[in-house]
DNA sequence: ATGCCAGTAGTCAAGTTTGATTACTGGCCC
DNA sequence: GGGCCAGTAATCAAACTTGACTACTGGCAT
């Protein structure tokens, strides 16, 4: 799965209404295009694809009030939400190790209720949990321990990453439980999208040192 | 930094001559197609395009001894093998949270010598502290910390994998440090892959549930 | 002897991602 | 008043990835 879809559906719901720059500049306020796959060409290819696919409803607007070509403002449709909700859920549930979805993932939380919240990262240890025995298992084969040689590093990194997952996620249950943070149906929701005229703080701030990609 | 020319230069590499089911094998049985894009398409795709870019060599082989339409065997040329080098160190180095290409470079770490190992571990460490630092810093934004609502929980899970990271880094230096492995120059390589008739013992085997991407 | 399955080897079309580029407005500087 | 830069908005070609498919051999059960 990937993160951009997810990205960009979670951008045009909060938005209401939304044309392609705008959720850009939203990904980008949220610091999106540093840990993931979220240029310009994606976002647009993505609502493109996602308006055919019936996941959004594309407006056509007039040539656009400030500079710049037409463009298509999208809403989200029935549908859209119901995929919304889905890829949210299984970013949410899956241990598949890719940061960009994760963080995808946590930064839509707080659209679901809860208890349900807390249900699937409950689902999430657990599937780290079995992918840790699968992996243990490999790791010492019939023949002993480490017959492997170096390989079995490889092995031990993806059970501390797998152990460390799934602290911070049994961090991340606890707090939730100990009633941090305003999810749905709670009132006041987190608003975390950019206002038609206000500025991006984070526009061109200087890039973390991350991007040696 | 894609994981698949890093594996299939490694893999011909490690092979001396080999065509591309040649490396497709060895990749499914160091079980890259559980945790890297190393599909078959895209190790002929990497074979092609590495030729065309002179970092392979393609000797046009006669139709195949058993079954199927004629092979290409690739060789890695001078400037493959740089390549090689300098993807592998930055694999190491690099911080780039992508699981598929640290395991890809742990699994070839014994390419370098000892001393240049360790050297790029320990940069990777300073890097994962600098990345870190830059992330706490915007963590605690000037009003104050935590007008971030939930988001916070983000910044809190990359500043957990990267300590978990670090400290799993420090173990393997320690370890190499010690002794353990054999390295470049260190006499009897590690040979990792499948000599000409050896049948696959991972060929198929039950998977990791992990494949729930 | 026929059919069929497993293994060997590679190709292809469709979809996605990337990075550069286009196009247009408005303000500012000299 | 002309040039140039910053911002707004989107497109495009090229590269890459995916998953399904082709094609051919040999063995083995019927």
């Amino acid at each position: 799965m990937s993160a951009i879809r997810l990205l960009v559906l979670g951008a045009v719901r909060q938005h209401g209404r939304a044309h392609g720059y705008q959720v850009r500049n939203d990904l980008e306020y949220w610091g999106a295009h540093e840990w993931s796959n979220a240029k310009p060409g994606s976002i647009y290819h993505a609502l493109k694809q996602m308006a055919k696919q019936g996941l959004l409803h594309a407006h056509e607007i007039a040539p656009s009030t400030a500079g710049g070509p037409p463009r298509t403002e999208y809403e989200i449709t029935a549908a859209g939400t119901e995929e919304y909700l889905a890829l949210l859920r299984e970013s949410l549930t899956s241990y598949d190790q890719k940061m960009d979805v994760r963080s995808a993932g946590i930064g839509f939380i707080v659209d679901l209720p809860r208890g349900e919240a807390v249900a699937l990262l409950e689902e999430r240890i657990r599937g780290i949990e079995q992918w840790r025995a699968s992996v243990t298992e490999h790791y010492v084969p019939e023949d002993g321990p480490a017959q492997l040689g170096h390989i079995g590093e490889i092995m031990d990194l993806w059970v501390h990453s797998a152990d460390a997952d799934a602290a911070w996620t049994r961090g991340l249950i606890a707090r939730i439980e100990g009633g941090a943070y305003t999810f749905a149906g709670e009132g006041e929701p987190f608003v975390g999208v950019l206002r038609d005229g206000q500025e991006n703080p984070y526009a061109t701030g200087e890039r973390h040192p991350q991007d040696a990609r």
